[in-house]
DNA sequence: TCAAAAGTGTTTGTGGTACACCCATGG
DNA sequence: CCATGGGTGTACCACAAACACTTTTGA
């Protein structure tokens, strides 16, 4: 039996938010060797007496004092000489969460900075790779789930709704046809609040938590 | 920073295959300690010079004796007290051979058997749990993806296909639909052979190398 | 000629898509 | 009254589902 103690458990957490009409990610920028000045995501060695969807969740919190919002695992990426430091095996985790932030600056990190999903930097490792899958597989949930209101403050109009739809998926969307799937699919509900702007004020919407959100029969949004 | 060398990295492989008409997957009864004589899946810990996959390839051939065969990761499991023992942390694959097979058993397993997915036998640590993760998702995929050929031999009849899916989903199929809509999905084509049997013969398709496996716009069978 | 499995089309319903105008408010 | 964004319905098309009989072979 071969010695496993020298592999390191690592989970990492994409972050995305959506800004500016923008998908980004938080990153961070490396202010060690290896890939010093390059950015990588947020994540860290898992505790040995916490889960790693609880590493994932300090991970998340650690960098932006977020907690309770949407987090799943991703996929582990565990090939040879991801780091030169050692064996590393990576548990990647995505997170929605629901607004720009404040961030903390970790004790690992020079810098933490949100980065466009279109303009992402040189990354460290190979989280150029997992970011980019962690967009795949954000950009496939919404179209059969309903994560979409994980990256929304409580109340929203269906018009901030399907602009987030429209910013993860990178295209516009039928606006008649979006509202018919969306409240057919009863996943969200009135709240029976306007909310006045430029021009006439939109109803209020909140996400239904007795809902099923995973849409198992059809998608929403093929 | 907490230690974490005494993290463990094990990876698991629920192999299943079409025996008897029937979904079994390949279970190894223990002959150690903890759950000395309950079934586990066949799996252990990844060595320091393989990554993830070829852990998973590995364990597979030293069960099985096969290679070449349908694997992919299937969930990390890491929450704490799976393991008696110590910290674990398990990066499970599913794997699909396409037949009976005679069994190598192993140095850790004082039995190696097929199993039905309808009567699984009490399982070690939360193997239970990974089984019925990967059924659950092995179906799921069957809905939108062309992994069903990979249960079959290379050469296979249309009924023999509807056989299979219908044996994997547990439930009947009309056979003209089934017919049309695998055939529309150019996932397969004729070898220009047929098979005697015991009524008209059929003919005997292959799997197409150079289709597109996922039916990303609709799915197969919803 | 009979048993056993292979093979084949049509109809009906549902859901997806495309598309343009009126409404309510604030300035 | 005008600018701004909110809100609404319908017609067409494509695909899914339901459904029963004929064909080919071996015994």
């Amino acid at each position: 039996m071969a010695r496993t103690s020298d592999i390191f458990v690592t989970v990492d957490v994409v972050i995305f938010a959506l800004r500016d009409d923008d998908l980004q990610v938080l990153l961070i920028k490396r202010k060690n060797q290896p890939f010093e000045g390059k950015w990588a995501i947020p994540g860290g060695f898992v505790h040995h007496a916490e889960s790693l969807e609880d590493g994932a969740i300090r991970e998340l919190y650690e960098e932006t004092g977020v907690r309770g919002v949407h987090i799943e695992q991703l996929y582990t990426f565990g090939t040879l000489n991801r780091d030169p430091r050692g064996r590393m095996v990576t548990v990647a985790y995505i997170a929605l969460v629901p607004a720009p932030l404040a961030l903390h600056a970790g004790t690992d990190a020079s810098d933490a900075q949100w980065k466009s999903i279109y303009a992402l930097p040189e990354m460290a490792f190979d989280h150029a790779d997992i970011v980019h899958y962690a967009l795949k597989r954000l950009r496939y949930k919404l179209e059969y789930t309903a994560v979409g209101f994980r990256m929304l403050p409580p109340k929203f109009t269906l018009s901030q709704l399907q602009h987030a739809y429209e910013t993860i998926l990178g295209e516009k969307l039928d606006k008649r046809n979006f509202r018919r799937r969306i409240l057919q699919a009863q996943v969200i509900e009135e709240t029976g609040e306007m909310q006045s702007g430029d021009g006439r004020p939109a109803k209020l919407y909140r996400y239904r938590e007795d809902s099923v959100a995973e849409v198992k029969a059809r998608r929403l949004f093929p």
